[in-house]
RNA sequence: GGCCCGUUCGUCUAAGGGUUAGGACACCACCCUUUCACGGUGGUGAUACGAGUUCGAAUCUCGUACGGGCUACCA
């Protein structure tokens, strides 16, 4: 009987959540969901500096539009809590201190001044094996001193001692075995000054008393996981560590480089979930979903960028992607992140979804942009007839606002040069015959129109653009007489008669 | 600089010693469509380099190159 799978996502509050973020929080989920484990979110806010208003908030909300739900997090506590960082500060220091009694961590009075000395006086300065015993700490200073240093309130950290020449190594699920001599890392700090615990120390303290089996970062905490996993063989023994991962970072999609808000910023692609404002500086980033990403296709989209199930299926549900996700198909390399693949994605996903799911984002968009699309019905045909033609959810503006006004704008040029007596005559007598019209659809209105035109002698293509342009106003959009069957009859007799009398103006 | 990780079409990737190295995005051409898209068919295009192991290497080993990450009292 093994141990219940408990993974977490625990991300620092203190911006927009990034595509790399999400797509770490994604794996975790797949991961917990398709082992029937649980999935926990963690709230690692212990650099009091670095506190932003809403960072928080914001997090939840991205990951409520993935549709990915915690099983237990600051707002749905179980039975680990609590689940933020800064709440569990009294629990740090006796595992601190306990490291320090068992001669596996010290006390370390240096000001930052003194570190900034040695940093500039040493090449390669690194507070180490070998540094330390030329610092101020607990290991060069007296018993006598040490106490009374602590005793006297004087700031102070402690590190942890990372031994000299130790080879450290560990099974990565996604890498295989990685290496490291301990002599390459520093003396990590596990307790800051203030009291809080830095990353390294509360990661493992909290994994442990939150019974992580599974551990799923990103890459750029490859460095420092033989600290951590040293701190879990003093602490809490290496077999109840959990087994981790570490995840390929999403790059750049030109040069090199990790992806960032700025590269988003300068190629036009946004990099956060949703829609994040600096507090600060009240600067709005755009996110995927204020752009027009289903999230359907945005966690499809995450999903794909470093994993597959080795076949070539690239649409998934979330559903699919739990049924099918396992970390070892995961990749070694980082991925480049590619804004056309995304907006294919999204596409696939638009063509996909039924009208009727469509149909709240759209009547949304179309109300902030001055249009009440009340008429559910009506809306969903619409929705039915454009939706392959929308790429984004914004794609439906222009798609379908002239079903609920006539064109604004009419592509006059298209037609006016070709215009004569003939065409102008063809038009009248159609709107005689749409009227007496007594089955008003499209394959109908087809028919009726190209005898029309076969009475007139007129070759149907001469009129077919004049017609659409009369009730779209442009070139684009479906099939012109399905046009017309949702427009219905009055409509599209007004459509035809107000084009006319356009017409017959200088 | 040091340590660690990585490297298949422009991009995302498949291929776990034997394939004409497969698919998707993008791009190009044609078809469909009397609009614009969708769709369909086809095309251009890759195993970083060098050794080794092997009858046989994209695949295993080593080296080189290139790229990335880390090198904070940030996560």
């Amino acid at each position: 009987m093994s141990k219940k799978i408990r993974v977490r996502f625990a991300p620092s509050p203190t911006g927009g959540l990034h595509l790399g973020g999400v797509r770490t929080v994604l794996y975790n989920y797949l991961f917990a969901r398709h082992n029937d484990g649980d999935f926990i979110l963690r709230i690692e806010d212990t650099d009091q500096t670095r506190f932003v208003e809403g960072a928080e908030q914001y997090i939840f909300d991205c990951l409520q539009w993935c549709g990915i739900i915690p099983d237990e997090s600051p707002l749905h506590a179980g039975e680990f809590g609590p689940y933020r960082q800064s709440e569990r500060k009294p629990l740090y220091r006796q595992y601190a201190e306990q490291l320090v009694n068992d001669g596996f961590a010290y006390y370390a009075f240096d000001t930052s001044e003194e570190i900034e000395e040695k940093r500039k006086a040493i090449a390669n300065f690194q507070y180490n094996h070998s540094l330390r015993v030329h610092m101020k700490n607990s290991l060069t200073l007296t018993i006598t001193d040490t106490n009374q240093l602590l005793a006297s309130g004087i700031p102070h950290v402690i590190r942890l001692k990372i031994p000299a020449n130790e080879e450290i190594v560990f099974t990565d699920m996604i890498r295989g075995e990685v290496r490291f001599n301990s002599s390459q890392t520093d003396d990590k700090v596990l307790l800051k000054a203030d009291g809080m615990p830095t990353y390294h120390l509360a990661v493992v303290v909290d994994d442990y008393l939150m019974k992580i089996t599974h551990a799923f970062r990103g890459e750029e905490w490859l460095p420092s996981a033989p600290a951590h996993i040293l701190i879990w063989k003093y602490l809490f023994g290496l077999e109840n560590m959990p087994q981790w991962a570490h995840l390929p970072l999403i790059l750049k999609p030109d040069g090199n480089g990790k992806l960032s808000k700025r590269d988003g910023d300068r190629l036009g692609f946004p990099v956060f979930a949703m829609n994040w404002t600096d507090p600060k500086n009240s600067e709005l980033t755009k996110g995927f979903k204020e752009l027009g990403f289903l999230p359907e296709a945005f966690v499809n989209m995450l999903a794909m960028l470093g994993w597959n199930d080795g076949t070539v299926q690239e649409i998934f549900s979330m559903n699919e992607l739990i049924e099918k996700f396992s970390i070892e198909r995961v990749h070694k390399g980082g991925a480049k992140f590619d804004y056309e693949k995304a907006k294919w994605f999204n596409h696939e996903w638009i063509k996909k979804a039924g009208p009727e799911s469509l149909r709240k984002p759209v009547k949304d968009l179309l109300y902030r942009h001055g249009i009440n699309a009340n008429d559910d019905v009506y809306l969903e045909k619409i929705i039915r007839l454009v939706k392959d033609r929308c790429t984004l959810l914004p794609d439906f503006i222009q798609q379908s606002s002239y079903f609920f006004s006539t064109p604004e704008q009419y592509d006059l040029s298209a037609v006016k040069p070709k215009w004569n007596d003939q065409k102008q005559l063809l038009f009248i007598e159609t709107i005689r015959q749409f009227e007496l019209m007594q089955y008003w659809n499209a394959a109908e209105l087809e028919k009726e129109f190209k005898e029309i035109t076969a009475v007139n002698e007129i070759k149907p293509g001469e009129v077919l653009l004049p017609l659409r342009i009369m009730l779209v106003g442009g070139k684009f959009g479906p099939g012109v007489f399905e046009i017309a069957e949702v427009l219905g009859k009055q409509e599209t007799i007004h459509r035809i008669k107000h084009f006319l009398g356009l017409l017959q103006q200088p």
